[in-house]
DNA sequence: AATAATTTTTAGACAAGTCTAAAAATTATT
DNA sequence: AATAATTTTTAGACTTGTCTAAAAATTATT
């Protein structure tokens, strides 16, 4: 049996270390769970006596095998409840990612994978994640963030890395969402920010926001 | 903040109380829960300090109204989980009780009425049990057992007392369902056996099975 | 290479929920 | 009314996951 703590921090490493691949430090982790390192240290070696990732003292983790394709599911899960949130049940992209926290640790397959079934298979979450298939397959997509985007170029939005109600909200309020065309105009080399044209109207945003947003080359 | 063991303890309570109506002891708690009867002490004590129930020592507990709104809460979530299992996602009625117990601990107030008005205000769940709506407001069924039914009269099935797996499948196994016909032919003394009619067949059921189907006069 | 700063681990404590065994109260039986 | 049986509570211990404070190891700086 694994339990739902385990579960939130087996899949906080899987992101944290870049889909498993990367070795995760102790305080990363911690903040991330915001909770304090000396938990993460007990926690992390049941972690390793229940064979889901590798700990060696000083040395940080890093997923194995199982480890990964627990977190995998738990993001299928997360995912898949997103959608079904917005689709389904009228809730906004900013309103979703709390409550799949909570549904994400439902334990029962058929539940998944007649979800799955019911949205048509999405391949995509309301941020623009990709949705792990029943084997755990998906493809990465490839992104830019903004605040790596050429000046001149024409681009697509296609996802966020920060899925906040308040980050989700400031680009609702300036009308960018999955699917805006963004043109880059400008990189402020002192702060960072970016000015940006949609459709007609220009604006400025700041690195933070650049950095949170994934376009694709038009 | 309510923690899930919590909210199971006063959903126990509150069916074991005849809606909350009656006072229950220690033991039939610890019973349903499949605990022990120092932990329901325990536990009782704190849920009495919360407010949501009185509680004198060696007296048993009786539910307050905040303790009632919150069960009501959970078995208004349990039941729309259940119909959205069934109706949705092909499950089947003995399949969808156990994934229900973990479904009603979401604690999201749009997700529940969405998930309402998704399923298009179902009145009942695949069990014959009534959904308390938005208000907390449902109406009982009058239903009577088989095991009180009255011999040579004909009723229809409306309910299950027990909704465990293994019993919902013999049902299954004997076509019997929501809205069969069941007409009673003997009632047998010695072991309160029943003899009925469905559509042409005829088969006894035990006492056992008897108190655990609900029926309504035809 | 030595010292300082940072990160990680250990040690010991705490809250929630559970358990066993024993004591206390209630209820049933004689 | 006294005794026996049953129910309930208490006392003390254990597990999971957390915390603070201090010790140990690693990494950075001089
Ligand atoms: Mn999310
Ligand atoms: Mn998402
Ligand atoms: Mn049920
Ligand atoms: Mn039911």
């Amino acid at each position: 049996m694994i339990t739902l703590t385990e579960e939130n921090y087996i899949k906080a490493i899987y992101h944290l270390g870049n889909y498993g691949k990367d070795i995760v430090n102790t305080n990363a982790i911690a903040d991330a769970l915001n909770t304090k390192a000396s938990s993460v240290t007990d926690m992390v070696k049941k972690l390793a006596d229940k064979d889901y990732l590798n700990y060696k003292k000083y040395q940080g983790v890093k997923l194995k095998k199982s480890g990964i394709n627990v977190a995998v599911n738990i993001v299928r899960k997360h995912r898949l409840w997103e959608v079904f949130l917005v689709e389904k049940l009228n809730f906004t992209w900013d309103e979703v990612h709390e409550v799949a926290e909570h549904l994400e640790h439902i334990k029962s397959e058929k539940l998944v994978n007649e979800l799955d079934a019911f949205l048509e298979f999405p391949t995509h979450d309301p941020h623009g994640d990709p949705i792990p298939d029943k084997d755990g397959k998906f493809n990465k997509i490839e992104k830019i963030a903004l605040s790596h985007a050429t000046v001149g170029m024409v681009y697509k939005c296609i996802g966020v890395e920060d899925s906040s109600t308040n980050f989700l909200q400031y680009l609702d309020s300036n009308s960018i969402g999955l699917g805006t065309t963004i043109e880059i105009i400008h990189k402020e080399l002192f702060d960072n920010s970016v000015k940006i044209k949609l459709n007609t109207t220009e604006m400025v945003v700041s690195q933070n926001v650049a950095k949170n947003l994934y376009l694709k080359v038009l």
